[in-house]
DNA sequence: TTATAAATGCAACATAATTACATTTAGATT
DNA sequence: AATCTAAATGTAATTATGTTGCATTTATAA
């Protein structure tokens, strides 16, 4: 995943009709090196060359084509992770959980839990479920447990 | 639920060992009187007498008390609710359905439908679940089948 | 009644996100 | 290769949400 070729980048632009540009390159660079997710203003402090409102529309047209979703953080600030569902312009499927830690503040999507089916009250017609945990990642419970910090 | 009586309000105040203001007691009285959650942003176009930066206080100090939850709308706006299970200081059990309606944006807590049992990769130690949907709720989606609208 | 910790009000600040419009550019067309 | 144009980006201003510091007021305990 962290080895992923620049082409591959590229033939993803295309399929969904957008223009091949160094900004929109470089953010899906980065997403897909992570194993976790991103915000606008995790980009624009690696990315300061990039104006924010660049950031910002590049973020949502991947999400409107399904390439990214998004999910809210702890501060209720905008993350985006990419998709490994079959979404699709304006549909997505991304019914997995998030798990959002408290200490590093990392957003993680877990893939392999996802959601259970559920039968919602009279009336209530849902087109997307997300589950959402919060608390301590591998790596701070590893921290908290040795350091007292 | 509607009918609360005052009160019961400044019971609970009291129990939280929190002063039995108006600012206080009005914002009870709203939360309960709903079926959907409140934002301060909500709170502030009612009581527009009390300062912004009371009403972001009182919703913080409930969710401390445990009175209230939070869960953030499809715009990342907090919203909270009123606690039905058995939260208490910094201790949340609010692990049920929440469901944002995309039309009327309204947050129902639907605590009939609470989280499955998950387990959780290798290291993840989750101290909060919160289960999360979106689609049209009851009144929105027998509108938009009678008016085209 | 009074003393005081708690609560509120007010001003300033911080951050996330959006809008309007000018400028630049990727990529198609010739 | 030169040119054209819709798409993408840059810039500045604005809005929305939320926070912080400090002065003032008030609920309530003594």
């Amino acid at each position: 995943m962290a080895q992923i070729k620049n082409f591959r980048f590229e033939e993803l632009l295309d399929k969904h009709h957008l223009k091949k540009t160094g900004a929109r390159l470089r953010v899906l660079s980065m997403m897909y090196s992570k194993n976790t997710a991103t915000s606008q203003p995790d980009l624009e402090s690696v990315m300061s060359d990039i104006d924010r409102v660049t950031l910002y529309r590049i973020l949502n047209v991947f999400e409107e084509k399904g390439i990214i979703h998004k999910v809210f953080d702890l501060n209720g600030t905008a993350n985006y992770a990419v998709c490994h569902a079959d979404c699709g312009e304006n549909h997505h499927h991304d019914e997995h959980l998030h798990f959002n830690c408290t200490n590093c503040k990392n957003v993680y999507c877990l893939d392999e839990l996802h959601m259970p089916r559920l039968n919602l009250p009279e009336g209530f017609k849902a087109d997307s479920f997300t589950l959402y945990a919060s608390g301590l990642c591998p790596k701070c419970s590893k921290k908290n447990a040795s350091s007292v910090n």
